[in-house]
DNA sequence: GGTGGGATTAGCT
DNA sequence: GCTAATCCCACCA
């Protein structure tokens, strides 16, 4: 069912602005294929990063090694590490030369749970993927997946009425809008979003 | 219950 | 040499 299936997003998809598709994203799914098994998580939490009046934006001090994709291709994935020992995962958007993504920060974890709580040392389902560091963790994500196309795998995108089968589709998510979480510079914009009423967003 | 520090690498000053 | 879009565990109360 979930496996070696195309997305069911388009390219246009992508060609929204940043933050509405960091409010889009919300209630979408995650797909994780390897060959230790599939794994799926709903997102539930995002922070978009923006090329302009953004210091915090990766993109804001020009292109580097580690983030060109973020100027890449819109629809792919960036994946980068951060303090030496976790990746974290965003959605590359605007267009090509632009320099935006939306960091995904947490899921709901709906299939192949054994296998994620494998990867994260037996957690507890609530605390598998609150986090940026933790989801790529449970979804076996790193330095592999920078670059990878999100509509035709092995890391996809689907909609929020893909799997009826996996978990309830969300046709309306109610968007909470605050301040982002972890940074200092630009920690004043409002550019962080997340399911109202969710149990697996990340702490503050 | 809360706080403090360690792990470990890319990139900036 | 220092900081970072982080997480975890030891220690104290």
């Amino acid at each position: 069912m979930v496996e070696s299936q195309e997305s069911d997003l388009s390219e246009a998809f992508f060609s929204s602005s940043t933050t509405s598709l960091a409010k889009k994203l919300l209630g979408m799914f995650l797909v994780s294929e390897s060959d230790r098994g599939v794994s799926v998580g709903r997102i539930v939490e995002t922070e978009a990063y923006l090329s302009r009046n953004d210091p915090a934006c990766h993109a804001s001090k020009g292109m580097t090694k580690r983030n060109a994709q973020m100027f890449g291709e819109p629809g792919r994935g960036y994946v980068y590490l951060i303090y030496g020992m976790y990746h974290c995962f965003n959605v590359v958007t605007a267009k090509n030369g632009v320099g935006e993504a939306v960091l995904v920060r947490a899921l709901e974890p709906v299939h192949g749970i054994e296998l994620m709580q494998k990867r994260r040392g037996g957690k507890p389902i609530p605390e598998l993927c609150s986090g940026p560091g933790k989801l790529t963790i449970a979804l076996g994500i790193n330095e592999k997946h920078n670059g990878g196309c999100l509509r035709t795998g092995p890391l996809k995108l689907y909609s929020r009425e893909a799997f009826p089968d996996l978990a309830s589709p969300m046709k309306r998510v109610k968007v909470v809008q605050t301040t982002r979480i972890g940074i200092t510079k630009g920690a004043e914009l409002p550019l962080r979003f997340y399911i109202e009423g969710s149990s697996f967003v990340s702490k503050t």
